[in-house]
DNA sequence: ACCTGAACACCGTTCAAGT
DNA sequence: ACCTGAACACCGTTCAAGT
C-alpha cells in the first residue's frame, strides 16, 4: 500500500482545476505562442492535463474555445488616465490602443476581425452625445474600425510579398508598416467628420 | 464484349484534362459557391473527376491550390474607360473596384489579404511619378489597402455581433456598410497626403 | 460531476503499383 | 505521364463506461 501523504506540500502535480476560463486563458496562450492551427483539442487537453473528450464537458465545441480566447484577448484592452476630452482625441486613443493590442496578438487576427464590430458600443453612444448625427457616428465608427482591423492585418503577419515590379526602395518602404502612419490615417479619417449642431464643442470638458 | 464508340459526339463522359489552371478555377467556383471549409483536396478531386492522390501531379501542396485561387480571383479586376487624371481619382477607382472584388468574393477574403500588399505595384511607382515623396505614396498606399481590406472583413462576413449595450437604432445603422461610406473614407484618407513639388498638377493631363 | 478509451467520419500527404 | 489504392498521422466530436 503506499503511503498517502496528507498535508504536504504540493503532493501530486497539482494540475489546477478545469474550468471554462482556464481553458480560455490557455487556448490564448498557445495561440499566441504556436500560432492557430496549434490549437487542437488534444493539444490544448494535454496541456490542461486531461483527454480531449473531457473539455466537451466544459465547452460546447471549438468555436466556443476560440470565442473564448478572444474575450480573454481584449480583456487586456486598458487605458491609461488621463482620457482626453475631445472626441476626436478619445477615438483616436481607443482604436490606437485597439491596434496595439492586435499587434500584441498577432496570431488571433483571423479570429479578432469578427465579434469586433460594436464592441466598445458604448463608445458609439458617445459620439451621438457629442453631436454627431447618428449616421456620421457609425460611418466614423466603421471606417476607424475597419482601418485598424486592415492595418493590424498587413502590419502584424509575415505576408507573402509581391514585390516584383517593385524599385527595391519603395519595397523597402512597404514592408515596414510604422504605427505612425497608422495614427496619421486614424486623424484623416476622424478630421472627415464633424459635430453638426450649433454648439460644436459641446462634449469638451467645462469650461 | 462492348462495342466501341469510334468518333460518336462525345463517348465518354469528357472529363476535361486535368490542368492546373483548372485546378485553380475550379477551386476558386468551390470557395465562392460553399465557402473555404468546403475546398478539400477530395473535394476538388471528385468535382474534376479523379482522386486526391492525383492533384499532387499537378500542384505540390494545399497551399499553392489557395494561392492559385487567389490569382484566378484578382484577374477579375478590370477597369472601364475613362481613366481619370488625378492620382487621388485613380487610387479611389482601383481601390473601389478592389473592393467591389473582395466584395464579390467573400469567402475568400481571408486569403487575399496576404500577397496583396504590393499587388498593383506599378500604381505606387506613378504616385511618385505623380509628385509624392516616396514616403508619402507608400503611406498612402498602405492606409488606403488597410481600410479596403479592413472594410470588406466587416462588409462581407456575417460577422457575430456584439449589439448588447446599443440601441437599436444604432445597431441597426452599424449592421449596415454602405459603399458610399467606404468612398468617403477612402476620399477623405487620400485628401491627407499632397503633392510636395512646386507643380502640384505634373500628373494630371496635358491642359 | 468529471474523466476516459475507443470509435466515427473526416483531413493533407506519400508512395508503390498500375496503365 | 498520369492515375489509383492504400496507408500514415492527424483532425473534431460522440458515447458508453468508469469513478
Amino acid at each position: 500500500m503506499e503511503r498517502t501523504i496528507p498535508a504536504g506540500p504540493d503532493p501530486r502535480p497539482a494540475r489546477e482545476p478545469v474550468t471554462r476560463d482556464l481553458l480560455f486563458r490557455r487556448a490564448l496562450a498557445i495561440v499566441d505562442a504556436e500560432g492557430l492551427s496549434a490549437l487542437t483539442m488534444r493539444r490544448l487537453a494535454a496541456d490542461v492535463g486531461v483527454e480531449a473528450a473531457s473539455l466537451y464537458h466544459h465547452v460546447p465545441n471549438k468555436q466556443a474555445l476560440l470565442d473564448g480566447a478572444v474575450s480573454v484577448m481584449r480583456e487586456g484592452m486598458t487605458f491609461s488616465e488621463p482620457i482626453p476630452s475631445h472626441w476626436r482625441d478619445i477615438l483616436e486613443m481607443v482604436f490606437l490602443r485597439y491596434l496595439d493590442l492586435l499587434t500584441a496578438h498577432p496570431n488571433m487576427l483571423p479570429l479578432a476581425a469578427r465579434r469586433v464590430q460594436t464592441d466598445p458600443a458604448d463608445g458609439l453612444v458617445y459620439l451621438v452625445a457629442s453631436g454627431l448625427s447618428e449616421a456620421d457616428a457609425v460611418a466614423a465608427w466603421q471606417s476607424v474600425l475597419a482601418f485598424v482591423v486592415g492595418w493590424a492585418t498587413f502590419a502584424t503577419e509575415s505576408i507573402d510579398r509581391d514585390d516584383t515590379y517593385l524599385p527595391a526602395e519603395l519595397a523597402a518602404l512597404m514592408s515596414v508598416w510604422e504605427r505612425e502612419t497608422a495614427r496619421h490615417a486614424l486623424r484623416a479619417l476622424l478630421a472627415s467628420y464633424e459635430v453638426s449642431g450649433r454648439d460644436p464643442d459641446a462634449a469638451a470638458g467645462p469650461a
